[in-house]
DNA sequence: TACTCGCCGGAAAGCGCTTACCCACCGCCC
DNA sequence: GGGCGGTGGGTAAGCGCTTTCCGGCGAGTA
């Protein structure tokens, strides 16, 4: 282990070559041995092949493998921002799924930028992976031309995509987003609020009119009213500055549901600092259920999803057209100290 | 564009033969245009190139360029855990920095395991990336020989290695943990703290001894003395079940500081569930200063680490030895609400 | 006009691997 | 004892690129 560099001392790692050499067999066989076929090989030749290798510490070249094999062990990734935690946990999700099937992953960071989602695809698709995940917030509106274009280009070239929410026009895998909106909007009314004020992403962006509209119908087939659709983003801060702009003016008693957990964090520090206090004079939601919500004070009352899980599923499902199954994973509504009940 | 494939109908992506033979050119020159050389073609024939590259949606593939060039164009990055907030934010600057160099990232997920992370490392080494990063807590004790061997097969044959935090023999970006350290063992000493509780992770992890021992120097130097550090981990949990176990011992105006800010958060969520106030009763400190932090309630007093800097900097570092400046990062104590002047 | 360059396109030899295909060898059966 | 199928190692033809040469051509020089 500690010897020195016993085949000769070329600059770059072992080949398959050296191997062989170093094992006195041919190429095929030490090909053979190393990386799995078919067919066997006589015990004596397998070890000889695998001592060689351990000796030169020899690690396969998989972009030969992939350039002779015509297919890579690699699947692409693509997320809005891997520092959000909603992001993070789906991406463990995949990663670990990855790992399971023995594939490395590649990720790139779409800033929530379509343009850069495009070119980004267009770069993946470079390595001709095995599956490309999408967990990019997408708009539902006009889809982008180009990403759909690149998208193209890659399923009919044999790739294939999975898209984690709602899929426009391609695989997906999703969140009951109206469903656990619903059920939301549904246990506040229940818990006695009558006013809402939502605050969501800019129109088109799935995710957040999914929200909506579920927890629109739920709240109000319990006998309350959304009187205020507030537009900012999927950032914490973004939830701040909303509802920094209008704090004076919600009243007492209503409760203010951020589109992302992330968003209702932001949400409750901007009426903290309109000395509002959350959960007391006005309750506050949110969706997802990172775990920051469970230590915050008072508690976050969310709808849990699965995050992690629905990384795995789309993993799973975007490498095996047969694993997928597509009812969306079943989301279950949290209550916390940020919504009391009314007396 | 949405003209169907005029090139033959073969299955998977067209290959640079198909652009050259659609441009009507040779392989060599169809290469030159797309995938820059020094050499200057002539602008009719690069026009051709570039015209039937577009119509064919053609991308070049990685793979064999990687073969062909003996390099490739990837970066990889092991974390920990990328759900956590910590290695996310850490990720999220070396993502950016591999963008700007025109790099794929590859991420792969340790799990603190020592033995996966040199299984991840063989496989790593076999993508043949520009470079490795490694962001999983290490040891500063024996270190892992597979590791070592891994990572010492990776270097010789002319891979860079750089490890974020204290690096085992390997060049290394880091964060001045001890300054840190004692600079909010000072300022805790200065707002009239006299006894802290640490919970670190196990001994021997060097993040959390350098954080342990710069804390110490500056709280026993401002006259405090810290009376027991707790072994826990990295995780909230960690934290919350190691302080749950202690919680009744824990005398009123002591200072409970975690390794890191996840910790802390577990700290807090512990406290409460014990009755005491984290911030009157008994005062809480964290190392890193993530969003949460600054988020919870009250304000967690932390060090300030440039989590996404240090991930961009590893990167720049990784790809040229020149960029390697050897100071670490500097830190910066955040003073919150969790520690308020003591009367 | 003859000769020398410089420029630039094309042919072809790789890069490190996989995998058809070939063939030597062995044990079997009739 | 000879034909035969099966076993398993080796040979070599790719995979999709890059890059070194080679050579043709036009311009510049004497």
């Amino acid at each position: 282990m500690s010897e020195a560099n016993p085949g000769r001392a070329r600059s770059g790692a072992p080949t398959l070559q050296d191997v062989a050499r170093e094992a006195g067999v041919s190429l095929a066989t030490a090909s053979r041995v190393l990386n799995g076929t078919a067919r066997r090989v006589a015990p004596a030749f397998r070890e000889k092949v695998e001592a060689a290798a351990e000796q030169l510490g020899y690690s396969a070249n998989l972009s030969a493998q992939a350039t002779a094999r015509g297919s890579s062990a690699i699947v692409a990734l693509l997320v809005a921002d891997i520092a959000d935690p909603y992001f993070g946990r789906i991406a463990a999700g995949v990663a670990r799924g990855a790992d399971e099937a023995g594939l490395l992953l590649t990720i790139a960071i779409t800033e929530r930028d379509q343009q850069r989602e495009a070119k980004l695809v267009r770069a993946l698709r470079g390595q001709r992976p095995r599956s490309v995940i999408l967990a990019a917030s997408r708009t539902s509106g006009r889809a982008n031309e180009e990403l759909v274009a690149e998208l193209g280009a890659y399923t009919s070239a044999g790739g294939s995509v999975v898209t984690i929410g709602p899929g426009g026009g391609t695989r997906s895998v999703g969140v009951d987003n109206i469903g656990g909106g619903r059920a939301l909007g549904t246990a506040l009314a229940g818990l006695g609020y009558r006013r809402a004020v939502f605050v969501a992403a800019e129109a088109g962006v799935r995710t957040s009119d999914d929200r909506i509209a579920g927890f629109t119908e739920g709240f109000e087939g319990g006998g309350g009213a959304v009187v205020e659709v507030l537009r900012a983003g999927f950032s914490r801060d973004a939830g701040h500055d909303a509802v920094d702009a209008v704090a004076e003016r919600i009243e007492a008693g209503t409760v203010v549901v951020g589109v992302s957990d992330v968003v209702a964090m932001g949400v409750m520090a901007a009426l903290r600092e309109h000395g509002r206090a959350p959960g007391q004079d006005v309750a506050v939601a949110g969706f997802d259920d990172i775990p920051t919500s469970h230590d915050a004070v008072p508690g976050l009352t969310t709808v849990h999803v699965p995050l992690e899980e629905l990384g795995y599923r789309a993993l799973r499902s975007s490498l095996d057209a047969a694993v997928h199954d597509d009812e969306p994973l079943p989301v279950e509504v949290v209550l916390r100290g940020s919504t009391p009940a009314r007396g």
